[in-house]
RNA sequence: GAGGCCGUAGCUCAAUGGUAGAGCACCGGGCUGUGGCCCCGGGUGUUGCGGGUUCGAGCCCCGUCGGCCUCCCCA
């Protein structure tokens, strides 16, 4: 084979289409009926955005990021989340005027280039929600329950998800906690890793997020982010957890759950998945209060989360697409002509048909009877439309019943009536 | 970006360094007015790609691309 997809990148098939856009419709149904409203924004923004909100020294956008000069040498950058883009689209758009809160969501795919392996793909589909205004802990915890339902949704099984909860501190109590680390770990410096030496300097909040024994280690004797919590954020994150619990959602408190992304404080969480090996986090996300004031805009706290969509699907099905799903690629109705005149009729029967709303495959094939009801079996068709001469003739068609065996023959014009009664179409769209 | 394992037909997988195979799928026929079953026939392949070693390479070596796993990072 010459061509084939870039690294990282992946085709959806007809099973993977299903699949994907039933999860889509499940969360997309969900958050109008939490009136959040859909937006789109572009694939593409200019570089500096992204080093201004995600951070320039995060590995995110140091060596993931997709970027290139355009022809007109504008440096852009392939979006690798949804979080910027939405702030950037709601100042540019003056939407921070508007009544709050602003409740936004959107799904489409991301780019991170990342090497690849089971659940982290180079391009990647997030639903991504974001929720503007004055956030008291009530939001905060509405939201999350809007990320576990529609997690849940699908299975049905809360089991299949844990959540992870912490809080970063805000821009009072965050410095200090900063300066402990860098002093304890700079005394520690030795047991550390070589990347954690680094970030020591950079971002030594990162280091509490090593898989390193040597790190974990030295992590594990650190004093925890919850004793430099100042007076309201230890308020704020008390009452957050205390209506965690009155509504029997189980949580864990991790503190020493950290975001790769520089704009998180507060409270962030992760929602992760069993039975996805290393890339087990399926949902993430956090405040970032600060983020619109540093675009430019005003002083608005803000939260959000994302879904990751082929996560999602692998934590509820693995690789494979569930027999209900794979039912919905079967037609409701066959049509099978039979002779050229048959076929001429049959134009405008299928035609008539899709236009009630029906679901209908044709097989304009010069194959004998036989051959084609053989054909209707393999498309799973429930149903099946023969139109041959001696029909054609007395003005009928013939319906037959796949499963059952059973065959009627009607009148052309009672058809659709017939069938409308019969059928129900449901949902055709996926 | 680093390490490990892997790559044979559409799919799942065989083949001691010695003529590339099986099951499923697919195509044609038995079968031009009634499917599922059955029977017959067909291998559909640049063994991921490119080099090398060898009388001879799917098998050994090197490179490369891709997949999986771990690190890293995160959705």
């Amino acid at each position: 084979m010459k061509f084939q997809a870039v690294r990282g990148f992946k085709d959806w098939l007809p099973e993977d289409f299903f699949k994907y856009h039933h999860l889509m419709e499940i969360a997309r149904n969900y958050l109008i009926r939490a009136n959040f409203k859909e937006v789109k924004i572009p694939l593409l923004e200019k570089t500096e955005l992204f080093m201004r909100t995600i951070g320039e020294v995060t590995d995110i956008v140091q060596k993931e990021t997709y970027t290139f000069q355009d022809r007109n040498q504008d440096f852009l950058t392939l979006r690798p989340e949804a979080t910027a883009g939405i702030c950037r689209m709601i100042l540019e758009h003056g939407l921070h005027v508007k009544p709050k809160p602003l409740k936004f969501f959107f799904i489409g795919p991301m780019f991170r280039h990342e090497r690849p392996q089971k659940g982290r793909l180079r391009e990647f589909y997030q639903i991504d929600v974001e929720f503007l205004g004055n956030l008291t802990p009530y939001y905060e915890v509405e939201l999350l329950q809007i990320a576990l339902e529609i997690l849940k949704k699908p299975s049905n099984r809360e089991d299949l998800f844990t959540l992870e909860i912490n809080s970063l501190g805000c821009r009072e109590c965050r410095p200090a906690f900063r300066d402990y680390l860098q002093v304890s770990l700079e005394s520690e410096r030795e047991s550390l890793c070589d990347t954690c030496k680094d970030r020591l300097y950079r971002n030594p909040l990162r280091v509490l997020d090593c898989k390193q024994e040597g790190c974990k280690e030295v992590v594990k004797r650190l004093k925890p982010i919850s004793d430099f919590w100042c007076g309201s954020c230890r308020g704020h994150f008390n009452i957050l957890t205390g209506l965690l619990r009155a509504l029997d959602r189980d949580f864990v408190f991790n503190p020493f759950l950290v975001r790769g992304l520089d704009y998180y404080v507060r409270t962030i969480f992760e929602i992760k998945g069993k039975g996805l090996g290393a890339q087990d986090t399926v949902c993430a996300g956090g405040r970032y209060d600060y983020l619109l004031k540093d675009l430019g805009g005003p002083d608005l706290p803000a939260t959000g989360f994302a879904i990751g969509l082929e996560r999602w699907a692998l934590s509820l099905w693995g690789e494979e697409c569930p027999e209900f799903l794979r039912k919905k690629l079967r037609p409701d109705l066959l049509f099978i002509p039979l002779g050229e005149e048959a076929k001429k009729e049959g134009l405008k029967v299928v035609s008539e048909l899709r236009n009630q709303g029906l679901r209908v495959e044709s097989l304009f094939e010069d194959k004998g009877l036989k051959a084609l009801l053989r054909e209707a079996d393999k498309l799973g068709a429930k149903q099946v439309l023969i139109l041959g001469e001696e029909e054609l003739k007395e003005g009928v068609i013939l319906i037959k019943d796949m499963q059952e065996g059973t065959q009627q023959r009607i009148k052309m014009d009672k058809l659709i009536g017939r069938l409308k009664k019969e059928q129900r179409v449901e949902d055709l769209s996926c």
